[in-house]
RNA sequence: GCCGAAGUGGCGGAAUGGCAAACGCGGCGGAUUCAAAAUCCGCUAUCCGAAAGGGUUUGUGGGUUCGAGUCCCACCUUCGGUACCA
């Protein structure tokens, strides 16, 4: 290493250059001599074997009293760049834990299937003419080649598949029963529309009324399918009490549902002759402070007042049209980004007239009030609203204090008082507390007819459709009404299709398949590409002509209820049996992304709630507990991107080290919730923990234990199974390392404590597992082999060293009897440290048994 | 802004209110080797010191406690989510 050679060129440094670093240690392995652990040969090798002889295989006797868990990923969605480094950190979790719980004498099922339907293939095969259903098979053969590759204990006999029609027939069948319960049902919703590219576009994809590539995006209405989720918005609020979740993934949940109690109260406008204008406020109690009201741009008063000329002057009509029409065609989302910096609106003219008081109030239209929330319009109340405050000052409008903290005025406002308080200048409501004001404001204003309280929601109904055609055909149809009785509306004969006289696909004709199409385009209308298919869209029954719904199912209704269908995958006669569903339902552990943490699980959710009411399922709530893993980053810290160039692929990590050193390294990065990035430089921790565990069982062993090494054995046994049951698999990992090492150092290793050590490392590194297990004389595979357990007598020591501390800090130690008295304790400390308390008076002496002595000094 | 998570050696991280830095990577020294790789052994938070030993240290500042990385308050930073939700 000394520069004797300052001509030499520098070697490169293992961590410079991340790819260099994988591709200069996959060199630097196949010249070596043969390595004694060959994984290349020995991972395959038991992958076949678990394979042929079904080994995991979910069996469950109806009459058994054994305890069982129901172990789920989230299943991917089977892109065409493979697996990334990401999905097996919680593969490889779930799959520690199954194998864990089988070793433990539990009954485990723990399935692996495809969410295939989606965006990427439909996408691709608009490039290229690939059919859709091509390109999945393709990517889902890949992801199964890689997931078998990394040893997971899956059984694949219960693969499931989104897009297979024995899958979309329950998916279509959960959707008749949405249907027939009402809570599917069409509405005209405001889509963002782009003609040039013929799609809907997301929130997210529009910016300043254009597309990402600067197409102008319409907001139109469309008729969508829409699922009546707010029906179920107190229960899957309330319902989140019953799980075991992350409380920041509950938070999200709660806060997406967003439940909150207020009022809706009644505005007359003066010379508006439509409904009277309604406000929805969480504090009625406020209602006194009133100084204008306010539209969202889409609100119907707003409209009719641009197209009714003569009610206000013509330059505020014109005013008030050039706002709406600038702000109208923008996302929620832009929309709301700048209205946050700039608090925007113009004064319509109208009068509104408080229902209390009469007092007149003008009328704004203003963005930051959303047409999709509560009513569409607010009672600004800027004395007690940030929102309303920064409106106000902006615009010069009034400011009235009626929540006083402490009862009395004070004068002009310097910001909103959003605190709860006493009312002030509130006439009859004078003095009263918040709460005290809300309730008698809400009785006054049901007592004059123009108010009640109302429960508000911010979760909205769920648009289901998607005109898009790699998705399950939604299964209805709809009458058709021709000019001529005798034409074709396949042939393009004149047709109007009586979309509000829907009608549910017979239950027997299930699964509705989707039609071959060699264009895949979503279309110039926004019906979609299955609008096209004539052949299929226009069918005859008894004489009438029907048309089906061209629209597909989102993405998100295959994972809606997957995990139904894994406890019974084959029943072709009913969604699942109830046996199935008594042996294996609820989930117990359901590891996956964060990024899931409100739709895919709300949705699930839903469905499940759904199916409760139906008495198909028999637990309010589907997914018992729920683990997040962290993200796993680049070598740079940064989230890994093909963009970026810092993605690692497992295939390359597991012919250069192998599976099991690929799940050894994932699970020993940090704890499996922490984001964290990637170290290619640490990989050989884990390589040589994985070596030396292969060295260590294929010595010579020896029949006696030792006292030393027993001890160590039952506490190594005693920590790792408390550390797998809470899930810190960085820990194990520490632990067995500890126990290898004094294993390594031994003459002979004492065969009861390898044979533990194996079962031990085997959730984690499966393959060397089952190697060394058959290497140490057993015939069978050790994936049902009694879980080892620890003698608690062997795990406490008769002595102990405490060390002593004088005032907090650590001036000696002294060796105890493990049930020392404090006396004792006292006596043995005092003489430890007695030069540091030359003159000094003891005032306190602590003693916690077996962990520490402080004598605290004056 | 709000909600959530987190700030500990050169790096990943460990630590029921009780010896901070386990385990691993990297580094340094040694054994082995003609030499190297691999392997094995030892040392490795930091400062002062030849050593013995001592001081300091878990983002910052306070507090509670015999004792705080851990609990409380305020603040700073990073990451994730989310957004005028009335």
């Amino acid at each position: 290493m000394s520069a004797e050679n300052p001509g030499a060129p520098t070697e490169p440094t293992a961590t410079a250059e991340p790819t260099a670093s994988t591709e200069s240690s996959a060199a630097a392995a196949e010249p070596r001599e043969p390595l004694r652990y060959d994984h290349l040969e020995v991972e395959p090798r038991w992958q076949r074997v678990w394979d042929e002889q079904e080994t995991f295989r979910a069996v469950r006797d109806p009459a058994s009293t054994r305890p069982k868990r129901y172990v789920l990923d989230m299943f991917p969605y089977p892109s065409g760049d493979g697996l990334h480094v990401g999905h097996p950190e919680g593969y490889t979790a779930t799959d520690i834990m199954s194998r864990y719980w089988r070793m433990a004498g539990i009954d485990v099922l723990h399935p692996m299937g495809w969410d295939a339907f989606g965006l990427p293939a439909e996408q691709y095969a608009i490039r290229t003419g690939t059919h859709p259903s091509e390109t999945t098979a393709r990517n889902i053969g890949n992801f199964k080649r890689q997931l078998k590759m990394l040893g997971f204990s899956y059984d694949w006999s219960r693969e499931v598949s989104t897009t297979d029609p024995r899958y979309v027939r329950w998916t279509q069948w959960i959707f008749l029963q949405l249907f027939k319960k009402g809570l599917a049902y069409q509405d005209e919703i405001t889509v963002n529309w782009c003609p040039a590219l013929g799609t809907v576009l997301a929130n997210e994809e529009v910016t300043d009324g254009k597309s990402e590539h600067g197409h102008p995006v319409e907001r139109v209405p469309l008729r969508q399918w829409m699922l009546r989720i707010t029906a179920y918005a107190d229960r899957l609020a309330d319902d989140l009490k019953l799980v075991d979740w992350p409380e920041g993934t509950l938070a999200m949940q709660r806060a997406w549902i967003g439940r909150s109690e207020g009022a809706t109260i009644t505005f007359a406008v003066e010379g508006y002759e439509g409904d009277t204008l309604k406000v929805f406020t969480t504090r009625p109690d406020t209602l006194m402070g009133v100084t204008y009201v306010v539209l969202a741009p889409e609100h119907p008063i707003a409209d009719w007042m641009i197209k009714t000329p003569g009610k206000v002057p013509d330059e505020r009509r014109e005013a008030v049209q050039r706002y709406v029409a600038a702000t109208v065609n923008r996302s929620d989302r832009d929309r709301l980004t700048s209205a946050a910096k700039e608090k925007t609106g113009v004064d319509t003219g109208l009068v509104a007239v408080h229902p209390i008081t009469g007092q007149k109030v003008p009328v704004w239209v203003a963005d930051y009030v959303l047409g999709g929330y509560g009513t569409g319009a607010v009672m600004a109340v800027p004395g007690h609203d940030e929102r309303d405050f920064a409106f106000a000052r902006a615009h010069g409008l009034p400011i009235a204090e009626v929540v006083s903290p402490d009862g009395k005025l004070h004068g002009t406002l310097e910001a909103a008082f959003t605190d709860e308080g006493i009312a002030v200048q509130s006439g009859a409501f004078d003095g009263l507390t918040t709460a005290a004001c809300k309730s008698a404001v809400v009785v006054t204003l049901k007592g004059l007819g123009r108010g009640d309280g109302q429960v508000s929601y911010k979760l909205r109904d769920w648009v289901f459709s998607r005109q898009r055609y790699w998705g399950e055909p939604i299964p209805i149809y709809f009458p058709v009404e021709l000019e001529s009785p005798d034409g074709d509306p396949r042939k393009g004969a004149p047709h109007r299709v009586l979309f509000d006289q829907p009608i549910a696909v017979d239950e027997a004709e299930l699964p509705l398949t989707l039609p071959d199409l060699v264009d895949f385009r979503p279309g110039n209308d926004p019906a979609g590409a299955l609008a096209r298919a004539v052949d299929w869209r226009y069918f005859q029954k008894e004489g009438r002509w029907y048309a089906r719904e061209t629209n597909t199912m989102p993405q998100w209704a295959g994972s809606c209820w997957y995990y139904l269908r894994f406890i019974d995958p084959q029943n072709d006669a009913e969604i699942f049996s109830e046996a199935a569903y008594d042996a294996w339902m609820p989930v117990d552990l359901y590891i996956g992304g964060a990024e899931h943490a409100v739709l895919h699980l709300l949705y699930a959710r839903f469905w499940h709630k759904v199916l409760h009411d139906l008495g198909r399922v028999k637990h309010p709530e589907p997914f018992t507990k729920l683990v997040h893993q962290g993200m796993i980053l680049g070598e740079d810290g940064e989230k890994m991107s093909k963009s970026r160039g810092n993605v690692v692929n497992p295939d390359d990590i597991v012919r250069v080290w192998g599976a099991d050193v690929l799940r050894l390294y994932e699970m020993f990065m940090g704890p499996l919730e922490a984001v964290k990035p990637w170290q290619s430089s640490q990989i050989q921790g884990v390589v040589r923990f994985r070596d030396r565990v292969y060295a260590v069982a294929t010595r010579a062993l020896g029949d006696t234990l030792q006292d030393d090494t027993a001890r160590l054995l039952h506490r190594t046994v005693k920590k790792v199974t408390r550390d797998l049951e809470g899930m810190s698999f960085n820990t194990v990992i520490s632990t067995l390392m500890i126990f290898v090492n004094h294993l390594a150092g031994l003459a002979s290793p004492p065969r009861e404590a390898v044979h533990k050590l194996i079962l031990m490392v085997s959730p984690f590194a499966p393959h060397v597992g089952e190697e060394l297990w058959r290497l140490t004389g057993h015939e069978k595979s050790l994936a049902y082999e009694p879980w080892p357990t620890w003698d608690e007598a062997l795990c406490v020591d008769d002595v102990v060293e405490v060390p002593v501390q004088v005032n907090g800090k650590v001036r000696g130690r002294i060796i105890l009897a493990k049930d020392a008295t404090e006396d004792q304790a006292r006596a043995a400390a005092l003489e430890s440290v007695g030069s540091t308390l030359a003159g000094k008076q003891v005032k306190k002496f602590i003693y916690v048994p077996g962990k520490i002595a402080n004598v605290v000094v004056g």
